[in-house]
DNA sequence: GCAAGTTAGTAAAAAAAATTAGGAACTTTA
DNA sequence: TAAAGTTCCTAATTTTTTTTACTAACTTGC
C-alpha cells in the first residue's frame, strides 16, 4: 500500500490517487470519531457504495491502518463489526522553540505522549549552528522514542516570535532563500507546520483545553508580556502578514509609560509582568507599603514574587494586580465588540493569581463592553498547565492535516 | 435534466447526485473563469477524464446552461472548442431593506443588473402587514423582470440592524417561530440568504470594488453612525452571536459624551454624521466662526451641509472633519495591530470627502499602529457610489454560492 | 419458537468511468 | 509540401463502482 500523506493533496485524481484520498478520509473520520464505525458508517461519510467501503476498509486493516473493534450493540438487525484507528500507526512530533528552551513531544494521534526531551542548555541565536542544533535535536528525539518515521504523520512547532503567512519564521533562520521550514522538511523528510507559540497554544485550548468546541475564542498570554491568539470559527486569524494578534501595542486610553515599540499607552506597559514590577516600584516611590516588599530591596525581586504576595494576602500587590485586571479587562471590552466572542481564555504565568486576575478582569471589561455581546462571553483561565507547548505544536500540526476535532 | 440547485448540496451521494454536483461544479468554475474554457481544461477541474467531462459537458450545452464560443486560440496543437456559462439562464435577487427604503435588484450572473425596483414610501417594522409588503416587493420585481423563476439562483438580502450567526434578523419578523429567511424561502420557493447591510456592503467591496482579491479587509462605513465589516481570509467575520464588527462602541481613550450604550467615550459619540453636527455646535458655542454656519440656524443644518462645507473651503468645517479623520484613525490604528489587515476601505457618506477624511485618517492611525503591520496596510476610499445596496445582496448570494471569485 | 422486521455484508449484474488507442486538427520544421 | 510534433476529441476496451438481489445475523411481537 502506497503512503498516505495527509498533508498536501495531490493534485492528479487517476484511480490510486482518488483511493488513496478516499483512505485519508476515511482514517480522519475515524481519528475525530470517539467510537469505532460501522462500514456502513463509514461508506456514508467518505460518500461511497457499501461495497466499496467495504474494499478500502479491509484494505487499511490489511495494511494495519486500523483494527477491528468487535460488534456493536444495536437495537435490531445484524450487529455490524467495528473499526477504529490502530494509534500506533499514527504518531506526531510536536517541538517548542523558545529563547532558552527546546521541547519536543512524540505523541500518538490519541494526543498521549508517548516520549520527551528537553534542552534546557539551549539559547536561540540565528545562526547556521543553531538551526543544526534542532534539527539534530529532533532527530535525535525520534531516534530515542524508537517510533519508525513513516508510522509519523508530520512536525508541529511552536516558536516565539514573529512567524509570516507562509508559517515561516521571520526572525529567524532565512538563509539561502530557505526558511526553517523548508531546511527542516528537506532534512526530515517529513511535513512541517510552523507557527508561532501563542498561537500554538491556542490550538492546544481548543483541541485539549476549556475552548474545546467553541467557535469564537480569544487566548490571551499574560505572562511577562501579553500576547493573544485570535479564533473566530474555530480558525487562527494570522492577518495579511501574519502579524495578527498584537495585542500588547492596543491603546485604550492615555498611558505615561514608554513602549519599546515608541509610543506610549500601550497595553503592555500597563499589564502583565515587566509592568507589575513598575507598578510595585511606583507604589513603593509613592509611599506605599507592604510586608513583603522594600523599596531598597527592589532588584532582588522577580514579577512572580508579586503574584505570589498576592497569595499570601499582600494588599499592595493585590491592589496592583487588581488594577491591572481592571485595565486589561478594558481592552478585552474592546475586543468583545469588535469581535463578538463566546471565550476567553487567560493563559500564561498570570494563571496562578486566576481568580483574583479575572474577578478584576470582570470588573474592567464591563467598562467597555456592550451588555449583549458581553453576556454571551465567558471569561476562563486555562487548566492545561505549563509544559504543554510542544503537545500545542503536535495539536497544530493534527488540525492542519484535519485529523482532530477542534 | 434535473434543476441545478447551488446552495444546499444534497446530501445523498448516488449517481445523479454525484454528476449534479460536478455539473453545479462546472457552472460554478465557467462562472469565476474570465474566459470560456475547454473540456481539457473543465475535466481537469472537475478531477475526471476527459470523456466523462465531455459527456457533462454537453449535457450542460443540450439544456443551454452553457454556450459554445468557438475555438481557442493555441500554440500548436488541435484547437480545443471553448464553452461559457450562458448568463442568460443565471439570474439572482439582491434586495435592500433599510429603514425608510426598499430597493430589489435582478442581476445576471456577470453582476449586469437587469431590472431594478425601488420602493420609497417604505417604512420597516415589526409586523405581519411590514412583513407581507416587503415579501410582494420582491414577487412583483420578479414578475416585472420577466424573468422566470427557475433561472434564479437565490435571493440575498443585505438588511439594517442586528443579524444573527444562522443569518437570522434579531429585531424583525420572527413572528411564529419563522424567521423571515423561513418565511421568504417558503413563500419565493428560492434560496435566501440575509446579513445585516454593513457586511452586504463589505462583500460588494469585495466582489465589486477596491477590496477585490484582497485576503484581509476593513470595510469602515462612515454615515450618520459608524458600522463596520471585518474581513479575514476573505470570509466576514460574525462572530459568536452575530455581534461582531461593533466599531462605534469601541473606545480607545477617555471622553466626554454619553453613548446611547450608556457609557461615555465610545468612538462613535467622537466621528461620524451625528458627532459631525456636535462638534459643530460645540465649536460655534466656543466662539469659533464660519462663513456659512451660525449658532442661531443650527437647527436647520444636517451634517451633509458640513461635509458639503469643507468642500467649499470651510475651515471650520475643515478643522471639525480633520479632527474626526484623526480619532478614527487612531482607533483603526488599534485595529491594524489586532487584525494586520491588507487594506481599510472607507465607504458610506463621508467618501464625498475622502482626501480631506483619509489625510486626517493617516495622520491618527500612526499614533497607534505598529510601524510593521502599518506599511503593508493601504487606506483608500470605496469607488462604488452609493446606491448599490441590493447589488451587494446579489453579490452575497452569489458568493454564498461560490459561484464569484471574491 | 416462529414469523416479521431490521441491518450487515456479499455476490452477481449492470452501469459508469477511466484507460487506451487512434483519428482529427492544428503548428512547426525541414 | 511533407513529415514530425502537438493537442483535442472520441470510439473501443478495460476497470471500477454502483445497483440489485440475496443471505446472514440479529430483535421483537405474537
Amino acid at each position: 500500500m502506497d503512503k498516505l500523506e495527509f498533508l498536501s493533496d495531490n493534485k492528479n485524481s487517476n484511480l490510486r490517487n482518488r483511493q488513496l484520498k478516499q483512505q485519508r478520509d476515511i482514517i480522519r473520520h475515524l481519528s475525530k470519531s470517539p467510537f469505532p464505525l460501522s462500514i456502513p458508517e463509514i461508506s456514508e461519510y467518505i460518500k461511497t457504495s457499501v461495497p466499496t467501503g467495504t474494499k478500502l476498509t479491509k484494505e487499511l486493516l490489511k495494511n494495519n491502518y486500523i483494527l477491528a473493534e468487535g460488534k456493536k450493540e444495536t437495537d435490531n438487525g445484524r450487529r455490524p463489526t467495528t473499526y477504529a484507528l490502530n494509534t500506533d500507526k499514527f504518531y506526531v512530533v510536536g517541538v517548542e522553540i523558545l529563547e532558552k528552551f527546546l521541547h519536543a513531544s512524540i505523541v500518538r494521534i490519541d494526543l498521549d505522549t508517548v516520549y520527551q526531551a528537553k534542552n534546557r542548555k539551549f539559547i536561540l541565536s540565528d545562526t547556521p549552528e543553531c538551526l543544526d542544533e534542532i534539527t539534530r535535536f529532533i532527530q535525535s528525539t525520534i531516534k530515542e522514542s524508537g517510533i519508525q518515521a513513516d508510522q509519523i504523520i508530520g512536525v508541529g512547532i511552536g516558536m516565539t516570535g514573529g512567524v509570516n503567512r507562509q508559517r515561516e519564521s521571520i526572525k529567524f533562520f532565512n538563509f539561502d532563500d530557505n526558511s526553517l521550514k523548508q531546511y527542516l522538511e528537506n532534512k526530515l523528510s517529513l511535513p512541517i507546520i510552523l507557527d508561532n507559540d501563542t498561537r500554538a497554544i491556542g490550538i492546544a485550548e481548543q483541541v485539549l483545553g476549556i475552548a474545546k468546541g467553541v467557535e469564537n475564542v480569544l487566548v490571551i498570554k499574560v505572562s511577562r508580556n501579553l500576547g493573544l491568539s485570535i479564533i473566530l470559527n474555530r480558525k487562527t486569524i494570522v492577518g495579511g502578514t501574519g502579524l495578527a494578534g498584537n495585542f500588547a501595542h492596543i491603546r485604550f486610553k492615555e498611558g505615561e509609560r514608554l513602549c519599546n515599540c515608541g509610543k506610549t499607552g500601550c497595553i503592555g506597559t500597563e499589564v502583565a509582568g515587566d509592568a507589575l514590577k513598575k507598578d510595585l516600584i511606583e507604589a513603593l516611590q509613592n509611599g506605599e507599603r507592604s510586608l513583603y516588599f522594600q523599596l531598597d530591596k527592589i532588584d532582588t525581586y522577580q514579577y512572580h514574587d508579586i503574584l505570589d504576595a498576592v497569595l499570601k494576602g499582600d494588599a499592595l500587590a493585590f491592589k496592583i494586580l487588581h488594577d491591572q485586571g481592571d485595565k486589561l479587562g478594558q481592552a478585552l471590552g474592546n475586543m468583545v465588540n469588535l469581535l463578538n466572542p463566546d471565550l476567553i481564555v487567560i493563559v500564561g504565568e498570570f494563571v496562578m493569581v486566576k481568580d483574583f486576575l479575572i474577578d478584576a478582569i470582570r470588573i474592567g471589561i464591563r467598562k467597555t463592553a456592550l451588555l449583549e455581546p458581553l453576556t454571551t462571553c465567558k471569561i476562563e483561565a486555562s487548566t492545561l498547565g505549563r509544559y504543554l507547548s510542544s503537545k500545542a505544536g503536535a495539536c497544530m500540526l493534527l488540525k492542519a492535516c484535519d485529523m482532530i476535532e477542534y
